[in-house]
Parts: C-alpha cells; sequence; structure tokens
DNA sequence: GTCGATTGATTGAACTTTCAACTCAATGCT
DNA sequence: AGCATTGAGTTGAAAGTTCAATCAATCGAC
C-alpha cells in the first residue's frame, strides 16, 4: 500500500520478527503431531474438549467457546460436528434464550480429555517451559501479554 | 498416553503458555488478515515470494524454499502452482541435478514483493516490536531461540 | 556399466477451513 | 399485536492443506 518511508528492520529487529514468527508457525504443527499422534485430534479439537471440561457444568455457548479457542463459528460449528459424531459431546438449545446454543461434554469426551491431556501438557514442558528459565518465563508472559493486547481482542 | 506423573501446570506456568498459544494461533491469522486485504495474498504465499526476493538470484530450489517458509513440500508445490498461474514466478529443472526444481522469481513477482513490503512490515512493527522495549525485543529473541531449538529442525 | 535404492518433487483424493448465504429465535418499534 | 431487525449458529460450495501414491533423476554397490 502506501510507502510512507517504509523504515526496514534492521539486523536486531529481523532476528526478533524471523525468531517469532518462526515459533509461531511451528508451535502449533508440533502440537498437531503430540496429539494426532498420541490421541487422534487435532490441538483445535484439543481446545474444544479441553475448553468443555474446564467450565463449570462442562457445557459452554457456541460464542463463547469460540471465543477460548480463538476460532471462527462456523470453524468451530463444523469441528463440533465431528466431535459430536464421536459422541464426545452433544449440542442443545441454551433454556435461557434459545438463540444460543450450548455444546456438552459427555462423560465419553471427559474421558477423552482426561486419556489426552498428560501426553499434551509433557509436551508443553518439553517444548516451551523446560528450556526456559523461570524469569524467562515471566519475561514471555509480558512480551506475550503486550503482543497479544497490539493484536487485539479477537474479531473472528 | 502413559500418565507417569503428569506433572500439572501451576498457575504461572499456565499464563506462559496461555499467553503463548495465544499469540502463536492470532498472529498468522493477524498476518494473512493484513496480506489479504493489502496485496491479496496470504502469508504463506507471501514468505516464498519474499524468500525468492531475498536469494542471490532470485532464484531457490523447492526444497531449500519449503525449508525456509516451514511448510511441507506438498503443500509448498500446490501454492507454487497458484504463484506460476499468476506469473509471479516459474519452474525449471536444476541444471546442475535435475532432481532439483528451481523456482525463479519473475520481474512481476518481484514488483509484486515490493508493493506488499511496506504495509507487512508496518503491521510486523506494530503488532510486535513497536509494544516492546529494546530489553525485551532482546529477551524475546533468546527465548524464541530456546524454544525453536526445542521445537527442532523442520521435519515436514 | 546396470539395477535397485534413494531423493526431490508432483499429483489427486480426502479432509479441513473459509466465505457468503441462510435459518431461526428473540427483541424492538409503531 | 404485527413486522422488520438483530444476533447466534448452521450450511454448502470454494479454496487450501494433508496424506499417500507416484514419477523422474541420480547415486551406489556390485
Amino acid at each position: 500500500m502506501s510507502a510512507d518511508e517504509p523504515r526496514w528492520l534492521d539486523d536486531d529487529e529481523q532476528a526478533t520478527w524471523l525468531a517469532l514468527v518462526s515459533t509461531a508457525v511451528r508451535l502449533p504443527a508440533a502440537l498437531d503431531v503430540q496429539l494426532q499422534r498420541d490421541a487422534g485430534i487435532s490441538h483445535f479439537e484439543y481446545q474444544i474438549l479441553a475448553g468443555l471440561s474446564m467450565s463449570p457444568e462442562r457445557k459452554l455457548r457456541m460464542s463463547t467457546l469460540a471465543d477460548f479457542v480463538d476460532g471462527s463459528l462456523s470453524r468451530l460449528s463444523h469441528a463440533v460436528k465431528r466431535l459430536e459424531k464421536e459422541g464426545w459431546l452433544y449440542r442443545t438449545a441454551d433454556p435461557a434464550d434459545g438463540r444460543f446454543t450450548l455444546a456438552v461434554l459427555t462423560d465419553e469426551g471427559w474421558g477423552k480429555v482426561v486419556d489426552a491431556a498428560p501426553g499434551h501438557v509433557a509436551e508443553v514442558r518439553r517444548l516451551v517451559l523446560d528450556p526456559l528459565t523461570k524469569a524467562q518465563q515471566k519475561q514471555l508472559r509480558e512480551i506475550g501479554r503486550r503482543i497479544n493486547n497490539a493484536i487485539g481482542p479477537d474479531s473472528p
């Protein structure tokens, strides 16, 4: 678009940027590999099941869940249809307001998360937590907070 | 799978992890939005064109390019076919070894990158560089180096 | 030198995600 | 009450990605 003095990236900035994109591109892929191999589900599907499993009644509205997993409502709807077919959750209209749909985790779905969680957590430790010092973990929290804030709240 | 004392995440670890996944999931999406809007291409396609534009003769072997963009050869092959159809590059067998394919940027492709780059760089500054102090940028380089190292070299 | 194994890349089918159009329930306006 | 409007979710088709099979060129062992 407009080229108002583009201000190119210097070497340090370039290095910072490349390090981050590389992580941003490869981390989700690495999580998918572990979950697909050990549990037969994608990271996105895991997040759906995990989100429901951590909520009060093991149920959430579709739109709340979409925010939680950082995905569009349409993507979520397709994914939930697949998970429903597996018997891990079911959908029902929210009694409080029929415009909302509640996704509810079944006992089978709960079992699935309980099975998958330890392996997933181990992978998170291996890839992210273990390689960093406590100080770096703290730095990463603050850095992440700032970047996520710049990206802004979810719009999908 | 096996549950050898899962060692759950404590609150700080959980916060660190959530901050990072959120960035890893939303940053690529945010880059796609800007590039799609302003240049009509995805971030993946931009990386392909940018990778070629920065290489010595504006040409790279498919496998080298696949490493650079962190994607599978198959994914790259499909994407390059689309870009070739647009006239932004063409493919030719490597004279040095006929098993390799060289992707070569055309003048139109060069023009496309030159047009798209300033807007992309501005977005990178806005989302990542500007919100961080110089010290944090340095911290992020080291943190990224460690995580990327744990993820390992590319296997796709 | 030839034959089998290996390597780089492409292809097509299956699957997933996106996009836009649509449905349905609840609300607001008059 | 009657009827447009809004917001949540779904759907189907198009676009993109993955997976497995395949092809073509080179390397290596004999």
